[in-house]
DNA sequence: GGCCATGCTAAGCGCCCGCTCACCCTCGGC
DNA sequence: GCCGAGGGTGAGCGGGCGCTTAGCATGGCC
């Protein structure tokens, strides 16, 4: 489960996988202005700046400027299916697993908001292609979370009235992190984790009861 | 409680009270616009072009394509703090009007998601006295909401650990409707009003026993 | 040392953006 | 019949966009 490894400032997360230095750097740099300002809003000009390089630079790296989208949400997308899929193969009951899950994809879109946004929010920014090639990962990853939800049910620990409605909503309330958390907030990323694998229990018919005080 | 009386199509909201016929049309076509390809993304070409009038048409009924947006977004809040509003200070426990609240608020967000995909996702094109303005409409929203739950609390219907972070959870499963929701999907309006509203009663500690089939 | 591949830049092309301006209908009031 | 105001248009402005191209510095290999 592993407390918050990455947190913000560079987002420094797994773009070790990007190789030529300086086309990470685009990238990253690309990251942080797709997250403040859209992609749209976002120019050429802006993100080769960030990455303290002339506007040409960008395209020895990158064909286009929806390139850099894609494999952005490429990658993001691939993280968000591998941190489900860990959690859902892991050991233990559904219980455990189902809060595993969703504290640890929280997490992720607490603590990486930046990167978080951009996957989840530009997706329509990109072309027909890339796009049908990111909604297969998004459908591996309500694929998981319903395997788990199913488990549960199955074994009878969770009460359940409609799985697919439950499931999307679970996910639902998890990627929304990304749109209203604020670094400077009241909370951090360990603990939405925390209150969220609460919340989504109740919603599954696992309420545990409330270990005394009220907030 | 009234079942969804605005589908999609033109989304004939209460766009009414936008007076001159000509400014009307121009903010419906912006509406439409905005929500599918985004506000950067959009042309005041193509705006005026729904519309069925010249590019210039724009600029005698607003001033920027900037105030197209504050408009539809503040409208569209006013209806947003409206709803939670009414829901809030009707008769009945807080169990009720918790499930009134979220079933007609994920309604209008499912119904009208036009509309609600720019009201809640293109806030931050605004600048920045617009988004002021904007988001004290919103510190609203929460505040409803917050005092159903508080209410409960108080009167011993909810079990609730984080008065504050469950809010949130619940706004925000309510506001994500309008990212996912699809008019050709597998679910009306008022059928994912009534999920969520059972959904979020769990949340707030309020299980209610399956009455007996499952999924 | 000569050579070229690689990685980068300065300059700029062509396009389309938000927005403006000069002008034109239409219609109610007298 | 004439006038003026309000709602509309066609053409086009300045500028910034995504992207290209010609050329320059570097450094490994023979």
């Amino acid at each position: 489960m592993s407390t918050a490894e990455e947190t913000a400032g560079g987002d420094a997360q797994a773009w070790g996988e990007v190789t030529p230095d300086a086309a990470r750097r685009l990238l990253i740099a690309a990251v942080e202005a797709f997250a403040e300002r859209g992609y749209h809003a976002t120019t050429t000009r802006d993100i080769a700046g960030r990455a303290g390089m002339s506007p040409a630079a960008l395209y020895i790296h990158y064909k286009t400027k929806e390139e850099l989208l894609h494999r952005i949400s490429r990658i993001g997308h691939q993280k968000a299916v591998e941190i489900l899929r860990t959690a859902s193969r892991r050991e233990g009951t559904a219980r455990e697993r189902l809060a595993d899950a969703v504290s640890s994809f929280v997490r992720w879109h607490a603590g990486g908001r930046t990167t978080a946004r951009v996957v989840q929010y530009e997706l329509d920014s990109l072309g027909p292609d890339a796009r049908a090639e990111i909604l297969a990962l998004r459908r591996q990853c309500d694929d998981e979370v319903r395997g788990i939800i199913e488990d549960g049910v199955a074994a009878g620990e969770f009460d359940v009235l409609d799985v697919k409605g439950t499931t999307l909503a679970v996910l639902s309330l998890c990627i929304d992190v990304a749109r209203w958390f604020n670094v400077d907030g009241p909370w951090t990323p360990d603990e939405v984790g925390a209150l969220y694998a609460d919340l989504v229990l109740r919603m599954v018919g696992e309420k545990q009861p409330s270990p005394g005080g009220q907030r």
